[in-house]
DNA sequence: GCATTAAAGTGGGATATAATGGTTTGCAGT
DNA sequence: ACTGCAAACCATTATATCCCACTTTAATGC
């Protein structure tokens, strides 16, 4: 299960390692494309296919619609693993989400977020504070 | 069941000690991960599966939920339980709840709680006061 | 109540593997 | 054919996991 987050290396190669604990559920090849908040995501094909069948079904009638299959389907890549369970991060998705050298992974159940470490950081300690206030609101919505 | 406090230490190695009344319980294989109130959270596998299917089943589209995730299940720890009934803490975890040497364990049926021994401390004497307020506002809610 | 035994909690050392860095090989484009 | 880039391969270092040993606390029996 896609769960925990990890800080690891994006090399000069571009090159950025996935947990080991991940590489069973993640497979030999995954799609890595634009996130929301400025991560970006990756699937395994599997889930991936899950998420382009939603995203494609709706047709193209729907300028909203269309508008994020442009940058959800339009900047996706489907890249092999490598023997040390590393992939490459194209130059785009690399400056769509400002990544540095210093990457955190978290793992979001059935996809991996990708984010700049400066990022996630603030992120968190932000979200840290307001998780009380965030669980309620969920609670009141009947999801926890 | 899991229930009672108990008090352990955390060793240089970031290992904690389960109390051995819990480990047919929890199995040998438990999720760690942020709680509120700066706790940690602690369930067995089976009782983390209920909670992971609540938290993922919405889907990516909503932002609260989305954030939520990222606090629960981004930060969420599978790991086995050693020969000794020990598990290891991440350091996120670790640094979320303000661990130190000193871990208060809480039993709270279905889940554990984790917590800075100071901070349990403080929160005890605090709500000791405050109990049958607390009481009359969940009898109001129809929950006692 | 004291002694003996068992179990729980804590500490340290060794080994496997994960993460990263570098090198070579193959392919494509000029 | 040569050059440049990218991708597969190999090697090293660091870290985490496993295993064993000790100490302390609790329980049982005499």
């Amino acid at each position: 299960m896609l769960i925990g987050t990890y800080t690891h290396d994006l090399d000069p190669k571009k090159r950025l390692t996935l947990p080991s604990k991940w590489r069973n559920d993640l497979g030999k090849k995954v799609v890595v494309t634009n996130g929301l908040d400025n991560s970006l995501f990756i699937f395994s094909v599997n889930e991936w296919g899950k998420v382009a069948e939603k995203l494609s079904t709706s047709g193209f009638g729907n300028k909203d619609t269309r508008d994020f299959n442009r940058f959800m389907l339009g900047n996706a890549f489907e890249t092999d693993v490598d023997k040390s369970g590393r992939i490459v991060i194209p130059d785009t998705l690399k400056t769509f989400a400002k990544l540095s050298n210093k990457i955190v992974l978290a793992g979001m159940h059935s996809r991996v977020e990708v984010w700049n470490e400066d990022a996630w950081k603030q992120f968190t300690t932000k979200i840290s504070g307001e998780a009380d206030v965030l669980a309620s609101k969920l609670n009141e919505l009947g999801i926890i």
